[in-house]
Parts: structure tokens; C-alpha cells; sequence
DNA sequence: AGAAAAATGTTCGTTATTGCGCGTTTTCGA
DNA sequence: TCGAAAACGCGCAATAACGAACATTTTTCT
């Protein structure tokens, strides 16, 4: 199969106006119209989109529309986040890797280390560091939330009590300016809180989006995370009670 | 700057812009576009990037290669198989379905059941019944084998006995003339066996390619399986068989 | 410091992609 | 239902990108 620099944008742009249109593309890339046609013709023949007289729409079965616009939010800094967090993790040791786009940003970053063993409840973390042959993957069970490909409930926290991690990366959905971890999802809260019981070293991954948003489940205090990993500095209030609880900040 | 200091960067802007051109990273390295290709090769010969003219991209998050070449073999016999055992399970029931590729066609044909609870041990499946909304997925806990996204070990047949299901759907590697239903993974069949316990009905579907062929570990006997669902007509001694044990057949 | 090894730059033949012209198919309105 | 206009796909030529081989520079090791 040929691939070109334009084919991953027109997916994204498709992903994101649920279709595309050849006159579109061709004046968005400077190219000519019969370029566009080749190059939707063989996106629908890899079954990428679906082809359409003037253009092109995303084929019926393509999953969640919501989660891949929200990972593609604030990508950079995820990246900065993701491949600053996997500098605190060593070689040979045992990783717990929670739900989460930026948490999947570390993954990624992760691709190279070696004799790891990874648990984690995310299913799209297994599928990325599947790729890694010198990575052990462990997922752990759980309901499938459809969502973000996440695996919640009982048996997930179950599984996690027989393990015993030097490291957890863990995510968050809104950060308090007074310290205090959020997440919208009860059921994902105890997955943390229990990984928070049962590891050595807590990281925690949240871009600046999170700031001063509101959730309403509590996970924790930042008191009880020994790293936090983000893009922008927060605010002072924040800050001072990291300082405080000896929670390390890092800018990525 | 040394090339090992240029290739991390590369791959930091690849996943932060989606893609890299040669003209481009060039410029931003000061030096010639015959290096940077260079490095772009040498990046996708480690497959950490997807080589196109005038660049590179992330590679296309699909899995394996090995595996999907595997899941085209005999498609048509699976997508027959997978319908036809669709047809025996009702809606609103507890279903096991778990790892093979003819167990993934079988859950690409429950994408239009309602009410269902099921609970696989391969995260291609998981992934597969996502895009049903009607159903619920939970996934076993496991160590995750690249080969063909299945969870294994303890972790899964430990999740396995905590459930009670109506129907259960197996795959197997081989199937040897005198009823015996064999696999390659021994960790595979610890998982099979917890499942035929804990199941009411079990259905076996394999294709014909499975016939006579050999594999170490045993599963079980097709006494044991209450329904076999295939393509073409097996042995006349498996026939006998299967008639004395109370086995029905069904070919799609 | 000097030699070997690795990395980079240069040249050139080969290959892939793009744009254009033109006949065919599809869409849409009367 | 029919016809015009837009969209489509195919073949061909121009162009940009590619990779191999060799020269040159930088780094590394003794």
C-alpha cells in the first residue's frame, strides 16, 4: 500500500467535519483535484473512509468520534508530558498505566524501554505497547467502558490488588487549585485510589487543560502523588501546597 | 548535532505534528535532506515511523501484521461460521467468546443482538463488540500475547470462574479425527477448560483448516461441546463420534 | 596524537508522484 | 425521462524524491 503526507490529515479532517470533499482537500493541500481522487480512492480501498461522488465520509463502522477529537486535543503537550514522564521510569520494573489520552502519551514513550512489565486497565495502552516485545503487558479485567476504551469496575480493582508496582502513572479529569485529584467517572476513582495504595511511586500526568476545571469524583490530594508531570506552571495557590506535601513538579 | 541526538527529536515531532517531511526537518537540523532520509529510513526500518515519499508518518496503529494476513485465511469460511453460530444465541444472555479468529467473526455477526453480557478474553473482540452499544463487554484480566491479542494465565481463568454463562463460543487450533480438540498455547487451554465448566452450552467453531491437523495441548473431547459449527463435512470417524456423544453438527 | 570508525555531504541514475488532456460515468434539475 | 454539468478514471509526460556509491568531515579509541 502507497502512503502519502497527505492521507493521515484527511483522516483527521474527516474525523473531525464527519466528511471531506474533493475540492476541499485539493485547494487545503494546493494540489489538484485528480490528486485528492487518488488519493480517497485508495483510502477506500485500505476501507479508511468510505468514497462518495464529490468526496468522501468516514466508513459506518468507525468507532467513538468523541474520544479521538479529544485525543488529539492538546496533542503537543501530551507528547512533552508523555516523553518527560517516561524519563522517571527506569528499565526492568513494574509500571501500573491508568485511563486516560495522556496517560496513553506515556505509553507511547515507553515503547523503547526494556524488561518492563506493564499492567494497566486501559485497553488502548495494551494495543500501543503491544508493539514492544521487551515490554510484558498485563491487562487487567473489568467492563469496557466504550468511551475511552477504558476497563472499570470490581474485577479491575480486584486484579490490581495482586499486584505490587514500583511505578503508577495515573491521569486525571480536573485538577482544584487547593491539591485536590478529580475524575468525572466513580468507577474509575477506586481503579485509582487502589493503584495509588499499591505502588512505591506515584506520577501524576495531566496537561493544563485540567486547571481549575471541576469533576465530581474525588481521587486524591496531590499529597499523596510524588510526581507531577505537566505543561504550564500552576497556579500559586496550587504550587505552594505541592511544595507543602513534597510533591515534585516537573515542566515538560 | 549527532544522529543520536536527532532521532529522538524526529520522532518527538512526528507524533506532535502527525508527520515529518524531509524539506523540513532538514532545514530544522541544518543539514542535508540525503541525512535526514538517512535517519527516516533507519527510523522505519526499527518501525518507529512509516516511510513516504517527501517524509514520514506515524505507523498506522494497526495491529500485527502476521495476525491480520491470518485472520484473511479462509475468511469466507469464518464469516459463514460466524453467522451461523450467531443464529444459536438469543438476546438479552451471558456469552463467552474467546480467542481465534472464528471467534471474532462470530462476535462481528452479534454487532446486531441486544441485551447480551459478554465477556471475552481477546481484545480484538472487545474492540469489535465496542462499536455495539446494546451489549456489554467485560474483558478478562491476562498477560497479553502480541501474537493474536489474547489474555492468558491465571489473571483470566480467575476472572473466567467468577462468572455463569448461557452460551459459550470456543476456537481451537486442531481438531484431531477422533474428537479430541487441541491447541497450541497450554496457558490457552487452561483458559478453554474454566470455560466449558462454567458454561451451559458450549459451541465449537473451527473451519475445515483445522481438520487433522496437529497441535500439542489438549482442550477437551467434542463429548464435551454441545454444538460444532463448521464449513465442510468432517470425517466419517469424527461423525461417528460426535452422533455417539450427543454432538450436533451444523455446517454453514 | 594518530588511525579506525562513524557520520555527513555530493553526485547521478532510477523510481514514484503529480498534473494535464480527454473520454466516460454520475448527479441533478427541468 | 432526458440532457447539461460536474465528477470521475486512465494514460502520458514532467518533475521531485529516492537510494547507492564515493568523497569528506567528525568522532572515538588506543
Amino acid at each position: 500500500m502507497s502512503q502519502t503526507l497527505r492521507k493521515p490529515e484527511i483522516i483527521q479532517i474527516a474525523r473531525r467535519e464527519g466528511k471531506v470533499t474533493v475540492d476541499g482537500l485539493a485547494e487545503h493541500f494546493s494540489v489538484t483535484p485528480q490528486t485528492i481522487r487518488r488519493d480517497l480512492t485508495e483510502l477506500a480501498d485500505d476501507g479508511r473512509l468510505e468514497r462518495v461522488h464529490g468526496g468522501a465520509v468516514l466508513p459506518s463502522t468507525t468507532t467513538n468520534i468523541g474520544y479521538s477529537e479529544r485525543r488529539e486535543l492538546n496533542q503537543a503537550a501530551k507528547v512533552d508530558i508523555g516523553s518527560a514522564c517516561a524519563k522517571f521510569i527506569p528499565n526492568d520494573c513494574s509500571v501500573f498505566l491508568n485511563i486516560g489520552t495522556t496517560t496513553e502519551a506515556v505509553a507511547a514513550e515507553l515503547l523503547h524501554h526494556e524488561g518492563l512489565l506493564v499492567v494497566t486497565n486501559n485497553i488502548n495502552i495494551a494495543m500501543i505497547l503491544s508493539q514492544n516485545h521487551n515490554v510484558e503487558v498485563i491487562v487487567t479485567g473489568g467492563h469496557l467502558r466504550r468511551s475511552d476504551g477504558g476497563l472499570v469496575g470490581d474485577l479491575a480493582t480486584q486484579t490490581i490488588r495482586q499486584f505490587r508496582f514500583d511505578y503508577a502513572v495515573i491521569g486525571c479529569s480536573a485538577l482544584r487549585h487547593d491539591g485536590e485529584i478529580l475524575d468525572f467517572d466513580v468507577q474509575e476513582v477506586g481503579v485509582s485510589k487502589t493503584i495509588i495504595q499499591q505502588s512505591q511511586e506515584v506520577f501524576l500526568a495531566a496537561d493544563s487543560s485540567k486547571f481549575g476545571r471541576k469533576a465530581p469524583a474525588r481521587i486524591a490530594s496531590m499529597a499523596d502523588v510524588d510526581r507531577f508531570i505537566t505543561d504550564r506552571p500552576l497556579s500559586e495557590q496550587c504550587r505552594l501546597f505541592c511544595e507543602k506535601s513534597g510533591t515534585k513538579v516537573h515542566y515538560a
